[in-house]
DNA sequence: AGCCGAGGTTCCGTAAGGGAACCCCGCCTG
DNA sequence: CAGGCGGGGTTCCCTTACGGAACCTCGGCT
């Protein structure tokens, strides 16, 4: 989509989406996370067209999120994620976590998340760098960077 | 945009999308939120055109993340955030960071985020709600919830 | 030799974004 | 009280990008 690129604003959520803001990209990292990593699987589990899909995984491999791996002698391929991928899913974490809070129906939510550190069924908490303390919307001020040119 | 409703699937990732994965979504809600909250005002920010600008709105609205507020006798409007909106905000801080650390060039980040509770500049980080250590995406295991259906 | 299956590519029809012009309506000014 | 202004949209047309289905390719298997 996305005649306008945003890639060229002064604000790394714009950035952001230049790289996962197309539609179903998020969702292709979701299932590569959740180790669905091959064309056809993928396609299926989503629905999305091949030729979109094709699109997508080209971007996203481009932009060093995804990485392209032989997985048999013959051209078989696998995607996983690079770092810079795996650091995405702290994202779609959040993502995740305010559609369960505020979109999840009755039945409750239809993914759970353990932690390995705790063993326990949990949800990512967003805390402040340096003191730990919640960091909410109405935790933090905005102020001007050094790259706010 | 969007052909496919995402709303459908039984993932908080893709019911999330249904709500703020169009384009120009998400930048709506980071200017509402940096307090740029009238019409003419986003869209001269943003330079989205008014059509889908207006389109944005009203699906925020519809959806109970933004609130239309007026703040004259006269017919104008300010959005502002809903309880729902404002909680999506952490989300947004999670691509901000995101982009921070991957995307930002030299010059460094354009925003900084100054947290109240310490008044330190930083950044959100992911804890597990439960034991409070970091939840990135090696740390978890995806089970089956109960709205899996 | 012929088939299969993974991973794409091509083609066409339709819907969604971009841009610019236009509209409405309450106030303000002369 | 006529005309202008400014916020907040709406309308129109053009172009681009998605959706779907068909087709292609290449290695291995029977």
């Amino acid at each position: 989509m996305q005649r306008t690129r945003f890639g060229e604003m002064a604000c790394s959520i714009a950035r952001t989406l230049d790289v996962i803001g197309e539609p179903w990209s998020p969702l292709i990292l979701r299932d590569v996370w959740a180790g669905v990593r091959r064309f056809d699987h993928i396609q299926a589990d989503l629905g999305i067209s091949r030729k979109v899909l094709t699109e997508r995984l080209n971007h996203l491999v481009e932009q060093g999120v995804l990485k392209r791996l032989p997985y048999d002698a013959r051209p078989r391929y696998e995607y996983h994620l690079t770092a810079k991928g795996a650091d995405l899913v702290e994202m779609l974490m959040a993502m995740a976590r305010w559609g369960d809070r505020w979109l999840a129906g009755e039945a409750g939510p239809p993914v759970l998340y353990r932690h390995h550190a705790c063993g326990r069924i949990g949800h990512v908490d967003p805390r402040c760098s340096h003191c730990g303390e919640p960091m909410h919307a109405d935790d933090v001020d905005l102020l001007p960077g050094p790259g706010s040119a």
